[in-house]
DNA sequence: GACGTTATCTAACGATGCTAGCCTCTGTCC
DNA sequence: GGACAGAGGCTAGCATCGTTAGATAACGTC
Protein backbone atom coordinates (compact mmCIF):
# COMPACT_ATOMS: atom_id res chain seq x y z
CA UNK A 1 0.00 0.00 0.00
CA UNK A 2 1.17 3.64 -0.08
CA UNK A 3 3.70 3.46 2.59
CA UNK A 4 3.48 7.13 3.82
CA UNK A 5 3.21 9.51 1.08
CA UNK A 6 0.99 12.54 1.46
CA UNK A 7 -1.26 13.04 3.92
CA UNK A 8 -2.58 16.23 2.86
CA UNK A 9 -5.72 17.19 4.28
CA UNK A 10 -7.03 19.46 2.03
CA UNK A 11 -6.47 17.10 -0.76
CA UNK A 12 -7.96 14.17 1.02
CA UNK A 13 -11.12 15.86 2.08
CA UNK A 14 -11.33 16.83 -1.81
CA UNK A 15 -11.08 13.06 -2.57
CA UNK A 16 -13.33 12.29 -0.30
CA UNK A 17 -16.01 14.68 -0.95
CA UNK A 18 -16.16 13.29 -4.81
CA UNK A 19 -16.29 10.04 -3.84
CA UNK A 20 -19.32 10.78 -1.76
CA UNK A 21 -20.73 12.60 -4.83
CA UNK A 22 -20.12 10.18 -6.64
CA UNK A 23 -21.45 7.17 -5.32
CA UNK A 24 -24.59 9.60 -4.19
CA UNK A 25 -25.17 10.36 -7.79
CA UNK A 26 -24.72 6.60 -9.26
CA UNK A 27 -26.41 4.94 -7.14
CA UNK A 28 -28.05 7.28 -4.47
CA UNK A 29 -27.42 8.78 -0.72
CA UNK A 30 -28.33 5.61 0.97
CA UNK A 31 -25.27 3.85 -0.65
CA UNK A 32 -22.98 6.60 0.30
CA UNK A 33 -21.48 4.60 3.30
CA UNK A 34 -18.17 5.12 5.37
CA UNK A 35 -17.46 1.23 3.90
CA UNK A 36 -18.30 1.86 0.47
CA UNK A 37 -16.21 5.44 0.13
CA UNK A 38 -13.09 3.93 2.29
CA UNK A 39 -13.69 0.60 -0.31
CA UNK A 40 -13.46 3.21 -2.92
CA UNK A 41 -10.54 5.03 -2.03
CA UNK A 42 -8.68 2.48 -1.23
CA UNK A 43 -8.58 3.20 2.49
CA UNK A 44 -9.95 1.57 5.56
CA UNK A 45 -12.92 3.81 7.32
CA UNK A 46 -11.68 5.22 10.73
CA UNK A 47 -9.22 7.60 7.98
CA UNK A 48 -12.27 9.45 6.41
CA UNK A 49 -13.08 10.71 9.76
CA UNK A 50 -9.55 12.32 9.84
CA UNK A 51 -11.32 14.14 7.01
CA UNK A 52 -14.94 14.62 8.02
CA UNK A 53 -16.07 14.66 11.54
CA UNK A 54 -18.33 12.40 10.20
CA UNK A 55 -21.16 11.53 8.13
CA UNK A 56 -23.04 13.98 8.45
CA UNK A 57 -20.46 16.33 8.54
CA UNK A 58 -19.32 15.28 4.87
CA UNK A 59 -22.89 15.08 3.29
CA UNK A 60 -22.79 19.40 4.60
CA UNK A 61 -19.58 19.35 2.91
CA UNK A 62 -20.90 18.50 -0.25
CA UNK A 63 -23.78 20.19 -0.09
CA UNK A 64 -21.92 23.07 0.72
CA UNK A 65 -19.81 23.15 -2.38
CA UNK A 66 -22.86 22.64 -4.24
CA UNK A 67 -24.11 26.05 -3.13
CA UNK A 68 -20.73 27.15 -4.65
CA UNK A 69 -21.23 25.25 -7.75
CA UNK A 70 -25.16 26.21 -8.47
CA UNK A 71 -23.80 30.47 -7.57
CA UNK A 72 -21.50 29.94 -10.06
CA UNK A 73 -23.68 28.15 -12.43
CA UNK A 74 -25.96 30.98 -12.11
CA UNK A 75 -23.29 33.74 -12.44
CA UNK A 76 -22.23 32.31 -15.64
CA UNK A 77 -25.03 33.37 -17.63
CA UNK A 78 -26.79 36.93 -18.03
CA UNK A 79 -28.82 38.67 -14.70
CA UNK A 80 -32.30 38.09 -16.50
CA UNK A 81 -35.31 36.09 -15.26
CA UNK A 82 -35.06 33.40 -18.00
CA UNK A 83 -31.38 32.79 -18.26
CA UNK A 84 -31.06 32.17 -14.25
CA UNK A 85 -33.94 30.35 -14.21
CA UNK A 86 -32.93 27.57 -16.76
CA UNK A 87 -29.90 27.43 -15.56
CA UNK A 88 -30.99 26.77 -11.92
CA UNK A 89 -32.91 24.01 -13.34
CA UNK A 90 -30.61 22.87 -15.27
CA UNK A 91 -28.12 22.68 -12.38
CA UNK A 92 -30.79 20.58 -10.14
CA UNK A 93 -31.54 18.35 -13.15
CA UNK A 94 -28.21 17.56 -13.92
CA UNK A 95 -26.85 16.97 -9.98
CA UNK A 96 -30.11 15.27 -8.64
CA UNK A 97 -28.09 13.63 -5.54
CA UNK A 98 -25.83 16.80 -4.99
CA UNK A 99 -29.05 18.89 -5.28
CA UNK A 100 -31.24 16.90 -2.69
CA UNK A 101 -28.25 17.11 0.04
CA UNK A 102 -28.56 20.62 -0.31
CA UNK A 103 -32.43 21.13 0.12
CA UNK A 104 -34.21 18.10 0.83
CA UNK A 105 -31.65 16.53 3.35
CA UNK A 106 -31.52 17.56 7.01
CA UNK A 107 -28.06 19.68 7.41
CA UNK A 108 -26.40 21.27 10.36
CA UNK A 109 -25.71 24.35 8.37
CA UNK A 110 -27.75 27.70 9.14
CA UNK A 111 -29.57 29.46 6.39
CA UNK A 112 -31.18 32.74 6.99
CA UNK A 113 -29.47 33.13 9.81
CA UNK A 114 -26.36 36.20 10.31
CA UNK A 115 -23.71 33.35 10.04
CA UNK A 116 -24.83 31.87 6.81
CA UNK A 117 -22.01 30.47 4.70
CA UNK A 118 -20.66 32.83 2.00
CA UNK A 119 -21.86 30.21 -1.02
CA UNK A 120 -25.21 30.07 -0.04
CA UNK A 121 -25.40 34.47 0.54
CA UNK A 122 -23.98 34.28 -3.28
CA UNK A 123 -26.04 31.58 -4.96
CA UNK A 124 -29.39 33.72 -2.94
CA UNK A 125 -27.59 37.02 -4.39
CA UNK A 126 -27.18 35.32 -8.02
CA UNK A 127 -31.26 35.04 -8.56
CA UNK A 128 -32.03 38.23 -6.31
CA UNK A 129 -29.77 40.46 -9.55
CA UNK A 130 -32.53 38.54 -11.61
CA UNK A 131 -35.17 39.48 -9.54
CA UNK A 132 -35.01 42.81 -8.13
CA UNK A 133 -36.76 44.08 -5.65
CA UNK A 134 -36.87 46.14 -2.69
CA UNK A 135 -36.27 43.57 0.32
CA UNK A 136 -36.07 40.53 -1.47
CA UNK A 137 -39.33 39.12 -0.89
CA UNK A 138 -39.42 38.60 -4.81
CA UNK A 139 -36.53 36.13 -5.11
CA UNK A 140 -37.57 34.16 -2.41
CA UNK A 141 -40.58 33.29 -4.12
CA UNK A 142 -38.97 33.02 -7.70
CA UNK A 143 -36.44 30.87 -5.24
CA UNK A 144 -39.35 28.76 -4.02
CA UNK A 145 -41.20 28.60 -7.33
CA UNK A 146 -37.79 27.23 -9.17
CA UNK A 147 -37.09 25.03 -6.40
CA UNK A 148 -40.58 23.24 -6.44
CA UNK A 149 -40.21 22.68 -9.97
CA UNK A 150 -37.05 21.37 -9.65
CA UNK A 151 -37.93 18.94 -6.65
CA UNK A 152 -41.22 17.76 -7.87
CA UNK A 153 -40.08 17.28 -11.55
CA UNK A 154 -36.72 15.10 -9.94
CA UNK A 155 -39.21 13.18 -7.94
CA UNK A 156 -41.52 12.28 -10.99
CA UNK A 157 -44.32 14.32 -9.32
CA UNK A 158 -44.79 16.19 -12.93
CA UNK A 159 -45.77 15.40 -16.18
CA UNK A 160 -41.82 14.75 -17.76
CA UNK A 161 -43.20 16.07 -20.83
CA UNK A 162 -44.34 19.47 -19.54
CA UNK A 163 -41.07 20.76 -18.14
CA UNK A 164 -40.86 23.36 -21.01
CA UNK A 165 -44.02 24.37 -20.61
CA UNK A 166 -44.23 25.05 -17.18
CA UNK A 167 -40.76 26.93 -17.17
CA UNK A 168 -42.31 29.18 -19.86
CA UNK A 169 -45.40 29.57 -17.75
CA UNK A 170 -43.72 30.33 -14.39
CA UNK A 171 -41.37 32.76 -16.29
CA UNK A 172 -44.26 34.59 -17.85
CA UNK A 173 -46.08 34.39 -13.97
CA UNK A 174 -42.78 35.37 -12.18
CA UNK A 175 -42.47 38.36 -14.59
CA UNK A 176 -45.39 40.29 -14.29
CA UNK A 177 -45.29 44.02 -13.52
CA UNK A 178 -45.81 44.35 -9.62
CA UNK A 179 -48.55 46.93 -9.88
CA UNK A 180 -49.32 46.65 -5.95
CA UNK B 1 -49.78 -10.08 28.32
CA UNK B 2 -52.67 -9.53 25.59
CA UNK B 3 -53.81 -14.06 25.60
CA UNK B 4 -55.06 -13.59 22.36
CA UNK B 5 -57.39 -10.47 21.57
CA UNK B 6 -58.11 -9.53 18.80
CA UNK B 7 -55.44 -9.15 15.82
CA UNK B 8 -57.75 -6.87 14.12
CA UNK B 9 -55.33 -6.29 11.22
CA UNK B 10 -56.82 -3.06 9.83
CA UNK B 11 -56.56 -1.40 13.58
CA UNK B 12 -52.99 -2.59 14.26
CA UNK B 13 -52.15 -0.50 11.03
CA UNK B 14 -53.76 2.32 12.00
CA UNK B 15 -52.20 1.86 15.65
CA UNK B 16 -48.85 1.50 13.83
CA UNK B 17 -49.39 4.20 11.00
CA UNK B 18 -50.68 6.64 14.12
CA UNK B 19 -47.32 6.05 16.23
CA UNK B 20 -44.98 6.27 13.30
CA UNK B 21 -46.68 9.65 12.73
CA UNK B 22 -46.53 10.49 15.90
CA UNK B 23 -42.80 9.92 16.93
CA UNK B 24 -42.02 11.60 13.92
CA UNK B 25 -43.74 14.79 14.50
CA UNK B 26 -41.90 14.46 18.01
CA UNK B 27 -38.30 13.61 16.72
CA UNK B 28 -38.07 13.06 13.44
CA UNK B 29 -38.18 10.11 10.62
CA UNK B 30 -34.69 9.19 12.13
CA UNK B 31 -36.13 8.11 15.59
CA UNK B 32 -39.12 6.31 13.91
CA UNK B 33 -37.05 2.61 14.26
CA UNK B 34 -38.86 -0.36 14.08
CA UNK B 35 -37.92 -1.02 17.22
CA UNK B 36 -39.07 2.53 19.18
CA UNK B 37 -42.36 1.62 17.49
CA UNK B 38 -42.63 -1.68 18.69
CA UNK B 39 -42.16 -0.07 22.35
CA UNK B 40 -44.22 2.55 21.87
CA UNK B 41 -47.45 0.35 21.09
CA UNK B 42 -46.09 -2.41 23.84
CA UNK B 43 -45.39 -5.05 21.37
CA UNK B 44 -42.04 -6.45 19.66
CA UNK B 45 -40.57 -5.98 16.35
CA UNK B 46 -41.43 -8.68 14.55
CA UNK B 47 -45.17 -8.00 14.93
CA UNK B 48 -44.82 -4.61 13.12
CA UNK B 49 -44.57 -6.89 10.15
CA UNK B 50 -47.84 -8.09 9.93
CA UNK B 51 -49.05 -4.76 9.36
CA UNK B 52 -46.29 -3.53 7.28
CA UNK B 53 -43.84 -5.40 4.87
CA UNK B 54 -41.16 -3.14 6.15
CA UNK B 55 -40.45 0.00 7.41
CA UNK B 56 -40.51 1.65 3.69
CA UNK B 57 -43.82 0.64 3.25
CA UNK B 58 -45.10 1.66 6.90
CA UNK B 59 -43.03 5.47 5.52
CA UNK B 60 -44.82 5.16 2.45
CA UNK B 61 -48.70 4.34 3.94
CA UNK B 62 -47.85 7.50 6.10
CA UNK B 63 -47.78 9.47 3.08
CA UNK B 64 -50.14 8.20 1.40
CA UNK B 65 -52.69 8.66 4.30
CA UNK B 66 -50.67 12.43 4.01
CA UNK B 67 -52.17 12.93 0.44
CA UNK B 68 -55.43 11.98 1.53
CA UNK B 69 -54.99 14.44 4.61
CA UNK B 70 -54.19 17.69 2.48
CA UNK B 71 -56.67 16.47 -0.43
CA UNK B 72 -59.08 16.93 2.42
CA UNK B 73 -57.58 20.21 3.90
CA UNK B 74 -57.83 21.51 0.57
CA UNK B 75 -61.25 20.65 -0.30
CA UNK B 76 -62.46 22.11 2.69
CA UNK B 77 -61.91 25.51 1.70
CA UNK B 78 -63.57 27.62 -1.15
CA UNK B 79 -62.13 26.51 -4.47
CA UNK B 80 -60.35 29.73 -5.29
CA UNK B 81 -56.96 30.27 -5.60
CA UNK B 82 -56.00 32.32 -1.85
CA UNK B 83 -58.29 29.89 0.56
CA UNK B 84 -56.89 26.72 -1.15
CA UNK B 85 -52.97 28.34 -1.60
CA UNK B 86 -53.47 29.20 2.13
CA UNK B 87 -54.72 25.97 2.96
CA UNK B 88 -51.83 23.88 1.57
CA UNK B 89 -49.54 26.09 3.16
CA UNK B 90 -51.45 25.29 6.60
CA UNK B 91 -51.12 21.77 6.34
CA UNK B 92 -47.50 21.48 5.45
CA UNK B 93 -46.67 23.81 8.23
CA UNK B 94 -48.65 21.89 10.87
CA UNK B 95 -47.83 18.37 9.77
CA UNK B 96 -43.84 19.01 8.52
CA UNK B 97 -42.79 15.94 9.07
CA UNK B 98 -45.70 13.90 7.53
CA UNK B 99 -45.24 16.48 4.69
CA UNK B 100 -41.68 15.61 4.58
CA UNK B 101 -42.73 11.96 4.31
CA UNK B 102 -44.88 12.95 1.24
CA UNK B 103 -42.18 14.76 -0.96
CA UNK B 104 -38.87 14.74 0.57
CA UNK B 105 -38.00 11.11 1.25
CA UNK B 106 -37.84 8.13 -1.33
CA UNK B 107 -40.80 6.76 -1.83
CA UNK B 108 -42.16 3.61 -3.44
CA UNK B 109 -45.13 5.36 -4.59
CA UNK B 110 -45.77 5.92 -8.05
CA UNK B 111 -46.58 9.82 -9.22
CA UNK B 112 -47.10 11.03 -12.65
CA UNK B 113 -47.58 7.83 -13.96
CA UNK B 114 -51.40 6.26 -14.72
CA UNK B 115 -51.38 4.37 -11.56
CA UNK B 116 -51.18 7.34 -9.08
CA UNK B 117 -52.84 6.69 -6.04
CA UNK B 118 -56.40 8.16 -5.80
CA UNK B 119 -55.57 10.42 -3.00
CA UNK B 120 -52.48 11.93 -4.51
CA UNK B 121 -54.58 12.39 -7.60
CA UNK B 122 -57.81 13.71 -5.40
CA UNK B 123 -54.88 16.48 -3.87
CA UNK B 124 -53.91 17.72 -7.32
CA UNK B 125 -57.50 18.07 -8.66
CA UNK B 126 -58.10 20.33 -5.73
CA UNK B 127 -55.76 22.23 -7.05
CA UNK B 128 -56.23 22.32 -10.68
CA UNK B 129 -59.94 23.20 -9.51
CA UNK B 130 -58.59 26.65 -7.86
CA UNK B 131 -56.25 27.31 -10.94
CA UNK B 132 -58.23 25.73 -13.90
CA UNK B 133 -56.95 25.90 -17.37
CA UNK B 134 -56.65 23.60 -20.47
CA UNK B 135 -54.03 20.70 -19.29
CA UNK B 136 -53.10 21.22 -15.95
CA UNK B 137 -49.57 22.90 -16.21
CA UNK B 138 -51.03 26.25 -14.34
CA UNK B 139 -51.78 23.57 -11.73
CA UNK B 140 -48.38 22.37 -11.65
CA UNK B 141 -46.62 25.31 -11.59
CA UNK B 142 -48.87 26.57 -8.62
CA UNK B 143 -48.12 23.06 -6.56
CA UNK B 144 -44.24 24.00 -7.76
CA UNK B 145 -44.52 27.50 -6.18
CA UNK B 146 -46.50 26.31 -2.84
CA UNK B 147 -44.31 23.17 -2.60
CA UNK B 148 -41.22 25.84 -2.47
CA UNK B 149 -42.67 28.06 -0.46
CA UNK B 150 -43.42 25.19 2.54
CA UNK B 151 -40.22 22.81 1.78
CA UNK B 152 -37.82 26.20 2.28
CA UNK B 153 -39.70 27.45 5.09
CA UNK B 154 -39.65 24.39 6.61
CA UNK B 155 -36.08 24.12 6.57
CA UNK B 156 -35.27 27.63 7.82
CA UNK B 157 -34.05 28.46 4.09
CA UNK B 158 -36.43 31.57 4.32
CA UNK B 159 -36.53 34.70 6.48
CA UNK B 160 -39.47 33.55 9.30
CA UNK B 161 -40.86 37.03 9.50
CA UNK B 162 -41.63 37.35 5.90
CA UNK B 163 -43.96 34.12 5.35
CA UNK B 164 -46.84 36.11 4.99
CA UNK B 165 -45.72 38.82 2.67
CA UNK B 166 -44.16 35.60 0.43
CA UNK B 167 -47.64 34.29 -0.01
CA UNK B 168 -49.32 37.76 -0.74
CA UNK B 169 -47.06 38.33 -3.46
CA UNK B 170 -47.37 34.62 -4.49
CA UNK B 171 -50.76 34.87 -4.31
CA UNK B 172 -50.87 38.12 -6.82
CA UNK B 173 -47.84 36.23 -8.86
CA UNK B 174 -49.64 33.05 -9.99
CA UNK B 175 -53.18 34.37 -10.35
CA UNK B 176 -52.11 37.17 -12.88
CA UNK B 177 -54.29 36.80 -16.57
CA UNK B 178 -52.89 34.50 -18.79
CA UNK B 179 -52.46 36.74 -21.99
CA UNK B 180 -50.70 34.90 -23.65
C1' DG C 1 -59.91 -32.62 27.41
C1' DA C 2 -56.73 -32.97 23.20
C1' DC C 3 -55.56 -30.89 18.79
C1' DG C 4 -54.29 -27.72 15.09
C1' DT C 5 -53.95 -22.93 13.93
C1' DT C 6 -52.18 -18.57 14.60
C1' DA C 7 -50.26 -14.74 16.66
C1' DT C 8 -46.45 -13.62 19.43
C1' DC C 9 -41.80 -13.57 21.45
C1' DT C 10 -36.80 -14.81 21.72
C1' DA C 11 -32.67 -14.80 19.42
C1' DA C 12 -29.93 -13.98 15.83
C1' DC C 13 -27.82 -12.21 11.19
C1' DG C 14 -25.87 -8.77 8.35
C1' DA C 15 -24.82 -3.94 7.84
C1' DT C 16 -24.37 0.55 9.54
C1' DG C 17 -21.70 4.78 12.00
C1' DC C 18 -18.15 5.33 14.88
C1' DT C 19 -13.99 4.49 18.16
C1' DA C 20 -10.06 2.49 20.86
C1' DG C 21 -5.53 0.52 20.61
C1' DC C 22 -1.74 -1.40 18.25
C1' DC C 23 1.60 -1.14 14.32
C1' DT C 24 4.18 0.69 10.77
C1' DC C 25 6.48 4.06 8.48
C1' DT C 26 8.68 8.82 8.07
C1' DG C 27 11.72 12.29 9.45
C1' DT C 28 15.07 13.98 12.75
C1' DC C 29 18.80 14.31 15.73
C1' DC C 30 22.89 12.58 17.77
C1' DG D 1 24.87 5.37 10.33
C1' DG D 2 21.48 4.29 13.76
C1' DA D 3 18.08 4.90 17.35
C1' DC D 4 13.98 7.51 18.65
C1' DA D 5 9.72 10.18 18.71
C1' DG D 6 5.55 11.03 16.48
C1' DA D 7 2.20 10.93 12.99
C1' DG D 8 -0.76 8.27 10.27
C1' DG D 9 -3.10 3.86 9.11
C1' DC D 10 -5.06 -0.64 10.12
C1' DT D 11 -7.40 -4.33 12.88
C1' DA D 12 -10.96 -5.26 15.80
C1' DG D 13 -14.76 -4.08 18.17
C1' DC D 14 -19.21 -1.65 20.14
C1' DA D 15 -23.88 -0.16 19.82
C1' DT D 16 -27.68 0.28 16.82
C1' DC D 17 -30.34 -0.42 12.89
C1' DG D 18 -33.79 -3.40 9.68
C1' DT D 19 -35.13 -7.85 9.07
C1' DT D 20 -35.92 -12.91 9.66
C1' DA D 21 -36.04 -17.83 11.40
C1' DG D 22 -37.59 -20.82 14.90
C1' DA D 23 -39.64 -21.74 19.27
C1' DT D 24 -43.82 -20.73 22.47
C1' DA D 25 -48.10 -20.03 24.10
C1' DA D 26 -53.03 -19.06 23.73
C1' DC D 27 -57.43 -19.57 21.22
C1' DG D 28 -61.48 -22.10 18.89
C1' DT D 29 -63.13 -26.63 17.61
C1' DC D 30 -64.33 -31.29 18.08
Amino acid sequence: MSPRPAPDLDSRRDQVLRAARAVAESDGWSAVTMRRLAGELGVTQPVLYSAFAGRQALIDAVALRGFGDLAAALEAVDAAPLPRMRAYLDFAAAHPRVYEAMFSMPLGLPFAADDTPEPLRQAFSALHDAFPDADGTRAEVVWSALHGLATLDAGGRLRPAHTQARLDLAHRLLTEQETS
